[in-house]
DNA sequence: CCTCCACCGGAAAGCCGGGTCA
DNA sequence: TGACCCGGCTTTCCGGTGGAGG
């Protein structure tokens, strides 16, 4: 056989493989809504009980959903959500509408509004422009876009928490969540839905949360054996019936357990188990390849993040390599200090005009929260107070992730005199 | 007990690129 | 075209901080 015969057969062996084992990859997707949400009964009725006023015309109270990422908080308000919309047609309530914005991806109370003017259709008559304008401004065009609609919005802000980092520091009067509960229409009516993945009453000041009047929803997180259910039911939407094992299944969702009850993970984790099985040439779906994925997406998340950090930060992670690298082995030199020292140097290298020692400071806590290195805090009394940095991830990951880099390579390389 | 080191980290302001408006 | 706005990144300023050394 020739080997442009053999690749050809691998291909089409691998496609019929497939064939033999994911049916449907969609169920297996975050983005997949389901028809039925094992466990979480009390939610969709808290839910549906909170806006099902809208039906009869009246205004349902304000409503604040929180937990853990993974524990089915979006799907689930926005499958209630678009079940009331139907209701609401055969009804014939004929005006109601719900908008659905993510603060987190739309990144501040600005591109929040024009979104929402954007899905209310509002954007074209009260010429709304995606930047320029003073919120103040903004935020009166929309009012009157919103008003002359006469509609009852149910607004549901996904990630909410996140305007806590955005507009911190601003006074009360700034803030999104303050103005538009203060929103004064005549016409029209809203709804405010937040989701978010801890309490209001931890991120939210005292005065916008007594104004907002919520309800509160809690998703708690999943179980192991409420994952395994997840997994059953998508599982046979997607999978082949005899592909997958019980055992697998418990695998999968003990790992996810053991996070904080994430389903999304579980879900990620059968997917690229499934991938591997496949690539393999194997019938079924085993505990080893459950195992193997789990290695393969955090070794993939971790070499995609560093390569996707900003160069002051990769300078950085490359000097407490490069410290970490280096034949002294004393521990004074993993100090803030010697490392901002090395980091200049290396930026003089590199004809890049080095950031100050309080950013750096700042940069090294945000790399800290990525997991990417440890930094303790470390006194040593008359000669100051300080952090010990190290690496948080093996240097082989570092070597992996930069090596190909036009500079960073070539420093790899040239602190590790043995590296081929 | 006081000093002093080598930083930490909050607050505020500056800079810059991308945008609108009259 | 100049005034103005926004958001992100960065600098400047400055008040802590906890324990070894004097």
């Amino acid at each position: 056989m020739s080997r442009s015969e053999e690749i050809l057969n691998q291909v089409f062996s691998n496609v019929v493989q497939n064939k033999c084992i994911i049916r449907d990859s969609e169920p297996l997707m975050e983005k997949f809504v389901p028809e039925a949400f094992p466990n979480r009964d009390d939610q969709i009725r808290s839910i549906a009980e909170a806006v099902s006023p809208v039906l009869i015309g009246r205004q349902p109270s304000n409503l604040s959903i929180y937990g853990k990422t993974g524990t089915g908080k979006t799907a689930v308000t926005r499958w209630v959500l678009s079940r009331l919309a139907d209701k609401a047609k055969e009804n014939s309530v004929s005006n109601l509408q719900i908008c659905y914005v993510n603060y987190r991806i739309l990144g501040g109370p600005y591109r929040i509004i024009v979104e929402l003017c954007k899905q209310l259709g509002i954007d074209k008559i009260n010429k709304i422009p995606c930047s320029g304008l003073a919120l103040g401004e903004l935020f009166d065009r929309f009012r009157e876009g919103l008003d002359s609609q006469k509609k009852t919005i149910i607004l549901v802000i996904d990630e909410v928490d996140w305007c806590i980092e955005k507009e911190r520091g601003k006074p009360q009067g700034n803030n999104l969540l303050y103005d538009l509960n203060r929103i004064q229409l005549s016409q029209s009516k809203i709804v405010i839905i937040g989701i978010a993945n801890r309490e209001s009453k931890e991120w939210l000041d005292a005065g916008t949360l007594s104004t907002l009047k919520t309800e509160e929803v809690h998703f708690l997180p999943y179980n192991a054996t409420e994952i395994g259910d997840i997994l059953r039911q998508r599982a046979n939407l997607a999978l082949f019936g005899a592909v997958l094992d019980e055992g697998s299944i418990n695998v999968c969702a003990a790992l996810a357990a053991a996070e904080h009850g994430d389903a999304r993970r579980a879900l990620n984790l059968l997917r690229v188990a499934a991938e591997l099985a496949i690539r393999r040439n194997n019938k079924s779906i085993t505990e080893k390849h459950v195992r193997d994925a789990e290695n393969s997406i955090d070794f993939d998340r971790v070499i995609q993040t560093l390569k996707d950090l900003p160069a002051h930060m990769k300078a950085l992670i490359i000097s407490v390599f490069a410290i970490g690298e280096t034949k002294v082995v004393d521990s004074s030199q993993h100090t803030t200090g010697r490392l901002y020292e090395t980091y200049s140097k290396l930026c003089k290298q590199m004809i890049m005009p080095p950031l100050t020692q309080r950013r750096v400071s700042q940069l090294i806590n945000e790399m800290e929260a990525m997991g990417l290195i440890h930094a303790v805090s470390l006194n040593l009394g008359h000669y100051g107070r300080t952090k010990k940095i190290t690496l948080g991830v093996a240097p082989s990951t570092i070597i992996i992730a930069l090596e190909e880099h036009p500079v960073y390579g070539d420093i790899i390389r040239s602190h590790l005199p043995f590296y081929a």
